[in-house]
DNA sequence: GTGTTTGCAAAGTGTTTGCAATTTA
DNA sequence: TAAATTGCAAACACTTTGCAAACAC
């Protein structure tokens, strides 16, 4: 039999993460920091409140839409996602919370993460003393090729 | 006495936008394009939806909320504005529909013009060749140096 | 037990739309 | 006069909030 290899097992990843992050566990977080950390072959996941809500009532979870807007904007706050915005329309949150930008199609609303390390730019204005850049945020935007 | 040096003489530039765009010659989109295009000592600007309407009306221009949506959005699609939106809330149109990227004020939501020149950007991924791309936006977020 | 979180429904914000009246060409 | 545009109000999509009940620690 084999002996915990810790002082403090823990037996639930989504609770550990949610205490890491300084949030109760609760049975809604937990459950929706599961869909959205520890789904398999998922690198990262862009997931709107509504379609994070669908996933969560289908897979028997209880949770309202209120506590997924909630939760998503506290995992935000916590720094376990973050927002992205492209168009008008539901805001995304995207469990990539690494440096990074966006390859957005237009035509299906499609949203692909592209590794910040590939991307360079050049040539950015230099900011007044008392400013700092908080990020910079690249949309590739594409779309089927007319004719 | 000066004669008019055209054919078809035009006395109202934001008249003559306007067909140019392949757009009726109305009173509010007279009034709404004026405020837009010909303001002094603004090479470009950003507003919402909301802005517009009030400043229309301050300027003693009567129209609609609603119309004045419905005229930045055809104004967008015919070429003469572009959209932009940056975070969730009320998304700005933009007289600038030139090649540019942004510079996003997130203490003061203010929006500034990036001339597309300066920037450069490489290391973007290949598309596969039904795809093209329509526009790469880039926004760079400064805000108030923290401490 | 105490403070936090939840769920509901209601309110809020930003935007679009149906349709009759008006205006433009 | 025919077709496009306007304005209003109502509908709409997305999101936040107030508060009582349920829950975590």
């Amino acid at each position: 039999m084999k002996q915990s290899p810790s002082p403090t097992p823990d037996p639930d990843l989504a609770a550990s993460r949610l205490r890491a992050a300084g949030l109760r566990s609760t049975r809604q977080r937990k459950a929706l920091a599961a869909l959205l950390f520890d789904s398999v072959g998922q690198e990262c996941r862009h997931v709107t409140a509504e379609a994070l809500h669908t996933e969560a009532v289908k897979a028997g979870i209880q949770v309202s839409l209120a506590t997924v807007y909630n939760t998503l904007h506290q995992f935000t706050l916590a720094g376990l996602l973050r927002e992205v915005v492209v168009d008008a329309g539901p805001s995304c949150f995207d469990t990539n919370t690494r440096d990074h930008h966006h390859l957005y199609n237009e035509d299906t609303g499609e949203l692909t993460d592209l590794p910040a390390r590939r991307i360079r730019i050049t040539g950015l204005p230099r900011l007044p003393a008392a400013a700092e850049v908080s990020r910079v945020d690249v949309f590739v935007r594409v779309r089927r090729r007319t004719k």
